[in-house]
DNA sequence: ACCACTACTGTGCATAGCGAAGTACTTCTC
DNA sequence: GAGAAGTACTTCGCTATGCACAGTAGTGGT
């Protein structure tokens, strides 16, 4: 199994969680997710997701030029981005126990 | 966030998971998993799963006549479907610590 | 007769993550 | 100063998979 399938709906939860601490830029996310142990996102999968959920009105976003290389587009969370963020956790947080209800007794 | 998306890949994980602990047939499958706490479900993906885990050759098949309804395809898992296992949840559960770590600070 | 429940199949759709290619800026090296 | 490497973002087309819907079929209750 690859983490390609298992990223599905759960890379919106994954970016507004690194938002929510800190206003970041695509790039940056990407390393931030890959560092916490998610090796296999791809890059145009985050910045597919930061439009998406720009578009759906849960990101703020701004420019930032740097002088280490391009300009940066940093995105922010407002309030509709946390209301989203806390139901995706709980959701999740149900989903991962509905699972690991089914795996007990799946030796690892 | 429904779930439909969430359950991508992880569909494989949960049929596999219950065909560790005994043969089933699909619909007592979709009962189960629903029952665990994953209400969404659809039998389609459910039957659409075990068909393709089938045609994988991880799972073993036999039909048996039921005097309550139609007939049922009960379906084992073999050798190949808990080395199968085995490491899908191998990875479900780093894919999860590492979530979980994204997640940190995040109150549900 | 009709409906509900059980049990499975097949078709076509929508979502979203990904690979690849392209653009563009900065810095370092040859 | 040409080229490579790292940074930063966009666009395009592909693919996997869960799902809705429709259809088939068997049993049993009203």
């Amino acid at each position: 199994m690859d983490t390609s399938q298992l990223l599905k709906g759960v890379l919106d939860l994954a970016v507004l969680a690194v938002l929510a601490e800190r206003d970041a830029y695509g790039y940056d996310i990407v390393r931030t997710i890959r560092e916490a142990g998610i090796e296999g996102v791809g890059d145009a999968s985050v910045y597919g997701t930061l439009r998406r959920l720009y578009r759906s009105g849960l990101l703020t976003s701004y420019l930032v030029p740097s002088d280490e290389g391009p300009h940066r587009k940093y995105y922010g969370i407002n309030d509709a981005g946390r209301d989203q963020l806390a139901s995706s956790a709980k959701t999740w947080s149900i989903f991962t126990d509905s699972l690991d209800q089914l795996l007990k007794g799946v030796a690892l």
